[in-house]
This record gives structure tokens, sequence and C-alpha cells, in this order.
DNA sequence: GAGACAAGTCAACAACTGATTACTTCGTCA
DNA sequence: TGACGAAGTAATCAGTTGTTGACTTGTCTC
């Protein structure tokens, strides 16, 4: 069957005694053992997906006894859930949210970069991808990546009414290709796209964002091939 | 644990007695088994990934005895690569290579529209981000996600020159942009995007090729922020 | 120090899954 | 017509995994 025998050594020392930001190192600290096994199942999620994690190898991950899992979060489902919920709206503490495109676009291309995220090796919002099954995990998914498209329009300066549909589609397009780029880097490993830097992708990623939410989306259906560039562009939404 | 017991019913009447193509109806007809169990791996392996995907349900789907998986593709990573070689390099024929952008942008927003696919309900570039793990399969992947890479550069009317890094990565943002969109509307439903039309989409993909391949990448290393929109606002990224 | 209670350990169950083997059935061809 | 080989079947094995309950250990309070 060849179990998956990858990501082993991933989680180097982050028991439940670790030294770190509690008094001392105490023992029995059901507080620390939560946040391990935590910390662990999130790495193994956002890796391996539901299926592939095992709760063994979190607890192990963890240096915590496998039946505390069931103590702390009693199922599999439980601890998922928890790991989704404690993810960082990862672009709430990301972006600013100033509006400014220019600004958008450089975070995105530093956090969309190779090498990003060195703690899970791979991007938080690929947590957001894995789905258990569950009914209740898939509102919380659904409604993290409408947050961030959310945001997204925001940062880039664009404000959505209520219902502009054209808007708010381009900036879950926005999302679609943050998502995209984040699962390639993380399951397949394009080659060009392997090795970016940073200042690889601002050129392409500010493009695009102009593209987007600058240049568009007033010239509605798409006939015209994107606008002459020289227009002061202070079009209201809509 | 609560097995998936979704998608037992997506594959109705597939079985290896089917009726189509071949001479008449003849039970025992080995490469009719085959065909029917490569099309329900494939129809699994793309909407649930490697690990979810069991025999049992894949034999029960072709309408065939568990064992004849063992007989025809020895174990479930050769029926894997086996389905990952059957699926149709999806850009092969899908686009023409006019080198039209507009041409580009329609077929796009046409294949990556939800609804699209009803065969397998998603769309087959999922089938390139199921992993199982092994390398040879890996290779695979990479090598149809890099193909169509290079299909999509020709189909926006730009040729790479051996080792233009700056096209080929623009090329790969768009394919991560399908991806992207492809992933969104698979495992997490979003909204605005999950009910779009391929009118919906063509406005924005067409934005969006535009900016990676006919206005750029010659503005280069991407310093300059794309045509500057008058505005406010020009602030030095740092 | 005794007792109580939470934290942590251990061993095992039950279900599932990929793999495998021995066996049966069917079509073909001499 | 009958033998032979391919196609298909049924049963089972072995390993893994989520789950569980009884047990032990540490720590705090009185």
């Amino acid at each position: 069957m060849a179990k998956n025998t990858a990501g082993t050594a991933a989680c180097s020392t982050a028991g439940p005694a670790e030294a770190g930001q509690d008094t001392g190192r105490r023992r029995r600290d059901a507080a620390a053992t939560r946040r391990a096994l935590l910390r662990a199942a999130r790495n193994r999620f956002v890796r391996l997906g539901y299926e592939r994690t095992t709760l063994r190898d979190v607890a192990a991950d963890a240096g915590v006894n496998l039946a505390l899992i069931k103590r702390y979060f009693e199922s599999k489902e439980g601890l998922f859930e928890a790991a989704l919920e404690s993810t960082p709206q990862f672009l709430a503490d990301v972006y600013d949210e100033r509006g400014d495109p220019a600004a958008l676009a450089e975070t995105l291309s530093r956090q969309l970069s190779p090498n990003a995220w060195p703690e899970t090796g791979e991007h938080p919002v690929l947590m957001f991808l894995r789905g258990s099954g569950d009914a209740r995990t898939d509102v919380l998914r659904r409604q993290a990546l409408q947050d961030a498209s959310v945001r997204i329009l925001r940062a880039a300066g664009r404000q959505a009414q209520q219902d502009d549909q054209q808007l708010l589609l381009r900036a879950e397009l926005m999302v679609a290709l943050g998502v995209g780029i984040a699962v390639l880097h993380s399951t397949v490993g394009l080659q060009p796209l392997l090795d970016t830097t940073p200042e690889d992708l601002l050129g392409p990623l500010r493009a695009v964002i102009d593209a987007l939410f600058v240049s568009g989306p007033d010239d509605a259906a798409g006939r015209e091939p994107a606008p002459p560039p020289a227009e002061p562009d202070r079009r209201r939404n809509r």
C-alpha cells in the first residue's frame, strides 16, 4: 500500500511540553497540548488533505497520545473543523486595505511566491480547498473564500455595491488565480513557476489586477479588447 | 467513518456489456471491460481524488468484478496512471491555435464555465492535480500542464523563444487561473462564480489575456506597473 | 498527606481497503 | 466435439485507520 512516509520530519519539536510562551515547561498542560495538536493538524491537513492525514501522524507530530485527539476534538472531523477555524484568515492580516492596486500586487506577489509560508510549505489558502465531506466545513470554506474575494476587492480600491455581480466575479477570478498558483506550487511543480521570485511575479500580477479592477469592468461584455491606458479612470462602478 | 456515498449514481449504465460502438453486445469483451474500468476510474479520480476513490467503487461503476482491475491494470497505481494517460489532452482538441487572443478567450470562457464537462461534472484538468504519490505520475501531470502552457501561449499568438521565461511564466499564470476556477467550481461552490455563463466570463478573461499576452510582457521586468491609469496614487512599492 | 479530578496512556475493536489466490465459465479452434 | 486458454467470480488475507473505554499518573486543594 505504500503509505506516505513523507513529511514525518516536518514538525520537528513542537510537543505539548514546548518551552515557549507559557509559564516554564509544565507537563500536563491541556491548553498547550490542544495547541500542539491543532498546529500539527493544520500542517498535515494543508499539505496532505483530509484523507491522507492520519490521526496517528498528527498525534506523533504533536508529541502527544492519539487518544487525546478524541478528548479535545471528539473526532477527526472535529479536529479538521477546528484546524479550519484556526487557520488565520490569511488575508485579514496580510492585506492592508488601502485600496491601492500596486500595494495589492506587491502583497500578492510576495505571498504567492514559492518559499513563502516556510512553516507548512504550502499556502494557507489550500486549507480551504481541503474537504472532509462534512457540510459544516463546506460552509466554513466557502465563507473564508468569499471573505477573501471581498477583501481583495477592497484592497484593489473597488467597493462592491451590494449586488454588483460583475465586480464580485472579477474578485473571485483573482482569488482563483491565487488558488491556482498555490495549487500548482503544491501538487505539481511547474518549472518556470516553481522558481519564481516575488519580483518576477509582480509585473504579471500587476497587469492582471489592473485589467480586472482598474480598467474594468465597465467595458462590459469585453468586446473591446482592453481600454486605452491613458484614461483618468475615476469611473464609478456600475 | 462515514464513507462517501455520493456519486454512486453518477455512472449509470456503462458496464462492459454496453451496446455502443462494438459488435453487438458481446459478453466477455476484454477491451470493453478495460474501457469501462478506465472510464469509471477517470470519473472517480477526477471527482474524488486518489485516496477517496476505492477500487470497489470503480469496479461497481463499471459493472465489473474487482479482481479484473488487477488483471488489466495490475494495481490501483497502475489504474491511476492509465486514467491519467487516457485523459484527453484537454487542450489539444479544444484549442485552435490560430493565435487569436479573442478566440482563446472565448474557448476558455466556454470550457471554464460550470456545467461544461457534464460527464464528470468536473473539468478534466483536475485530473492533473490528483496525486497518487508515485513519481511516475508526477512526471505525467507536470508534462500535461506544461504542454497546456505552451499551447495557451500559441493560442494567444505569442511564440515563446526557447528560454523566454517571462512569457512562459505568464502562460503558466493563465493555466493557474484556469486551474483555480476549476478548483473553485469543484470543491468550493463560490457563489457568483458558480452560476456564471460563458458570456459572463468572456469579458474578464479577455481582459486578463490581453493584459498577460497582448500588452505584455515587453514592459519587461514589470517595474513599470502597467499603463498609468492617470494616477492619483503612484506610490512606489517598497 | 488524602482525596478528587483532570491529563495522559494503553490496548484493543471494528470497519475498510488494496491485494491475491483458487476456482468457474465461456468462446475458439483444431 | 472436446480441449485449451482467456475472461470473469468469489472468498479471503493483511495492513491501516478511526474510534473507544478502562486504566494510570500527575497536580491541586483542603
